[in-house]
DNA sequence: TTGTATGCGTTATCAG
DNA sequence: CTGATAACGCATACAA
């Protein structure tokens, strides 16, 4: 489709000069005449000529300055303010973006990866679907795994406190007298969410609390089932009811809040992960809130350091958790 | 970065055949023998070969197979259900995306569509930021404006029916009795935010109301800022006060909501742009609704519709909008 | 200050 | 069925 796209042998025909004298014009390499250089500069004008970026890359060693990155789904307000961070990153050092979301699934995953690599980005940051990674580990092409740690390769990672921060939000609701506290969240392959459960599980254990089976959901992933699992859970007979909830991510937790619309004050709420508007709501949500945006630009500086020749073994970032009192926590049991 | 990655000539030399043989096995092609075929999986498999996409696409009028999407701010919704839709139906084609963030700045802008044009972008989907783009109407790459008309150039677009939508918001205010209704929208530099101007003045007029001039306020663009001026109206004199709002989008609508909160029902309220949890809020927010996601899927039709050979005349898709009451734009005057 | 020859990794052409 | 050779657009080494 490039189809007769000046190259800088016609600029070079048009201004009466050699091929490398153009090529210094444009990269702006010394040792060429004011006159010489303008004429050039014209014949670029008047062509309308734009280098070629892809044959500049083709040269060995060189750089094809690109940065992949694979995420779940960008419209998910947490992947979308990674995506922004590790851009701004990249930009700064005149990298673009090339993003791709898999949606959780793991072939997908490995055709958009594979993909990149053909591209020859220069390093890959990547949310991981898949269980292992054990297929990448022999590329020489850096990656950054972001938010899951790598399994099956040796890899920089940033990851958040997970287990921190699930305990911060059942020990705030223990704080405010409840006992029987349930828990929605993603399936437990996902490490995030092992993790999370495992922190919701040592903070009721610490509290001489054993966790009641038929309150720990880990079996959903969309808003609309984890909006019916609340549902369930608020129909439960009184005895066994919960008095208070813990969403093991954003997507949990608005679905916990549709299905919370109506029996309001019924169910005291803490979520893992911060969303806009969440002290607009009805009952403004307490969470626990993490950076996503710095999350990505620490995936990007460990790209960028590794690019520029850092050869210590695999770094582990660990971006903490705060939580965030609004009113839905410091609801008391009836 | 790319140092010592095997190439085809490696494969060949390692399975004993010639370059072309491997390049026929790489790419499906017919006429090679079973065997051979097989020696060369061997080699590529043992090598860990990957074909270079930059190579391969640097022959004469072979494509990248790559979009340019050029849009304001990833982190904003609207923003990041484009990229998706374009992500998606890109996939579909084989193609990828490189997409970035211009902040509303049109030098950024320039800046990133020419480097995706040095990139050979197939094709480019742009949410424009400068007022012209004069500078782009000489190139051959095909372009498809998103949200906004192309000026000082011929292209597709892809747009929304920005005064209608205006106009049912106003009417529907109009409708619930009030008739000092304010206006928070972006400077008028901007098309989409004239045309909603527009259509309020409209409705109006036709309303037979003459607009407030004290009650129109075009000079914002973030969400603090219109919070703040929303406020400045709450406290006007009652006689000139306005009993209802209407916000150009949706980060004036968040700014909006803020301000309003404390001061619950003392204004009525419709927003342009539709955003989640609208529903959950403690009023719940009357809004005109557009499919974000449909806006990015017609621009990427457009764009494979050009690179298929479509040399029809610029096209022009134009959206419509709706009105979804939640509450907000219900409240009578006072 | 300017130019020539060569290579980057791939595909296309044309011959064996 | 298979292979040698020439592009593709640019940059690098080395002359002139």
């Amino acid at each position: 489709m490039t189809a007769g796209r000046p190259t800088i042998r016609h600029v070079a025909e048009r201004a009466g000069v050699s091929l490398k004298t153009v090529s210094r014009v444009i990269n702006d390499e010394p040792n060429v005449a004011e006159p010489t250089a303008a004429r050039v500069n014209a014949a670029i004008a008047e062509l309308g000529f734009r280098r070629n970026d892809l044959a500049r890359s083709l040269r060995h060693g060189r750089s094809s300055a690109t940065l992949g990155l694979v995420i779940e789904d960008v419209a998910n307000p947490f992947y979308s303010a990674i995506t922004q961070a590790v851009e701004n990153v990249a930009r700064e050092r005149g990298f673009m973006v090339i993003a791709g979301s898999c949606s959780e699934d793991p072939e997908l995953e490995r055709d958009l990866v594979q993909a990149l690599l053909r591209r020859r980005v220069d390093a890959l940051v990547l949310v991981p679907a898949a269980a292992s990674h054990d297929w990448l580990a022999a590329e020489q092409t850096p990656v950054v795994f972001l938010d899951r740690p790598p399994v099956g390769m040796e890899a920089d990672a940033v990851v958040l406190d997970n287990a921190g921060g699930a305990r911060l939000a059942v020990e705030h609701l223990l704080a405010h007298g409840h006992e029987r506290i349930a828990c929605v969240a993603d399936p437990e392959e996902l490490v995030t969410a092992s993790e999370r459960v495992a922190g919701y599980r040592a903070a009721l254990s610490a509290a001489g609390i054993e966790p009641d089976p038929r309150l720990v959901r880990t079996d959903v992933r969309d808003p609309e089932h984890s909006q019916a699992i609340v549902a369930e859970l608020l129909a439960l007979p009184e005895t066994i009811r919960p008095t208070a909830l813990f969403t093991g991510n954003n997507r949990h937790t608005v679905g916990a809040l549709r299905a919370l619309r109506g029996h309001a004050r019924e169910l005291a709420l803490v979520g893992f992960d911060d969303f806009e508007l969440a002290d607009l709501l009805a009952t403004p949500t307490t969470v626990v809130r993490h950076d996503s945006h710095r999350m990505g630009v620490e995936a990007a500086q460990l790209v960028f350091a590794r690019l520029d020749g850092d050869e210590d073994p695999p770094r582990r970032v660990v971006l903490p958790t705060e939580l965030v009192p609004r009113g839905s926590g410091e609801v008391p049991p009836p």
